[in-house]
DNA sequence: TACATTACTGACCGATCAGTCATTAATAAT
DNA sequence: ATTATTAATGACTGATCGGTCAGTAATGTA
């Protein structure tokens, strides 16, 4: 029953980092074997040396893609939307990141989590792939709707991170503890809304209650973050050789 | 310069699990070689075998051990305070989470969430030892704050989750992206103290603004989650032998 | 049909590492 | 001091796995 040998060099680089991607989320980069991943990409290991010069090369070309690809789709819902600046972040989070938690995409927050330290590389790349572009999306919303009045004047870098943390979790809850049977289960989808929706309840400028706008101290929803901007360094698939 | 060999069977396993975690959490458990625990806690390789009967038993030991730590000091904590419900989610959670995240211990996040699914015992320990105690200590006094009138009438479980599952997050950050020098820092304390303070502004049922409380699906802060109970597994130490 | 090209294979090699055990030496007992 | 006990060592082993490469077969070309 041995399936003939078939010659498919465009749909092989595609299959592989899908079935990189599944492995080091489930087992970890170093617990994953690169016979494994040719396994379930459904070819030899010298055929995965075919298109990837080491395992760790692949590693990055997983992350690397499967980045690329939310990073642009998030881009695209955003500049579809419109409406008041809660309505824009309401519509934008919500939207993009259901769908990012429905995609296998969302193992990357666990694979950059845990292989980070290890590959210093990969911190870069995040970095200046996903957390600038993202601040710079929400973070100009927020700003948006500070400047015309629609929400408090916090801080908008913090109003940030209190919005998404708490979105990247739950990413990595569904591929841990989420992810073994009969353990704690958690519904993301509504997790996401409702947060989005607290969050932003929050951040409206309601005249009647608690906070004293003067203070900085007390009502202000928020996190605390810095963000600084970085450069590149990881590249696409390079079917090279010799690491 | 060779130190001199000391016996000190009383010392080793601390030392052994203080090492482990360390490097566990640094670089991924597979990635560790026993040498290197053995090496940091200033012993042979011999030695860390004397105590432990494999790295995988060295693995749950450190997990057990940091967990029950915390468990004991954060429910201590919560029995010192006293005050209205928000006083004291606010102090129970800010002294806790603070001092957690100060402390090595914090690294158990990062080991269970990257560990969970190649060993699935530690899914039961963790939901037994961590997530069911941490969810009733903080539920009881949302629970309360309900029946007194302080709070909205919200969803207890998720109220739980929308207060915690960021600080956990930020533990994890801080041995991940945080740990990256020059790389995406974030001030834990801060976010710890601002966090459960504006969740704790969504939670309170003030009358003047947004919310109607007839509503489920307008203005409720939280999260959803449920969490059944589970037995234990991992035990502590064992100096046993064979695996 | 014969030949050329190249995607693909899997046996193989060398390095690495978890776990062992015969030996050594620090301490306790007498 | 002498002996007994046992904590500690580190050279060794067997298994595993990243990476290679000589060979195989699928496809294109004439």
């Amino acid at each position: 029953m041995l399936e003939p040998r078939r010659r498919r060099k465009d749909a092989r680089p595609q299959e592989l980092l899908a079935a990189a991607l599944t492995l080091f989320v489930e087992k970890g980069f170093a617990a994953t074997r690169s016979e494994e991943v040719a396994a379930l990409a459904g070819v030899s290991k010298g055929t995965l040396y075919l298109y990837y010069p080491s395992k760790e090369e692949l590693l990055k070309a997983v992350i690397s893609h499967y980045l690329s690809d939310r990073i642009a789709a998030g881009a695209q819902q955003a500049a579809g939307f419109s409406g008041s600046a809660a309505d824009l972040l309401r519509q934008t989070l919500v939207a993009w990141w259901q769908a990012l938690y429905d995609s296998p995409a969302s193992g990357v927050f666990k694979l950059v989590i845990t292989e980070v330290r290890n590959f210093p590389e990969i911190a870069e790349f995040y970095l200046a792939q996903v957390v600038t572009p993202a601040n710079q999306l929400v973070g100009d919303i927020i700003a948006q709707g500070i400047a015309s009045g629609e929400f408090r004047a916090v801080d908008v870098g913090n109003a940030v991170h209190s919005l998404v943390l708490p979105l990247v979790m739950i990413c990595l809850h569904r591929h841990s503890l989420g992810a073994c049977p009969q353990e704690w289960q958690l519904d993301g989808h509504a997790f996401i809304a409702q947060h989005v929706m607290l969050v932003l309840d929050g951040l409206s400028a309601r005249d009647g209650a608690a906070a004293d706008p003067g203070s900085a101290a007390l009502g202000l929803p928020l996190a605390s973050v810095c963000c600084p901007a970085q450069p590149e360094s990881i590249q696409t698939p390079v079917p090279s050789k010799k690491p």
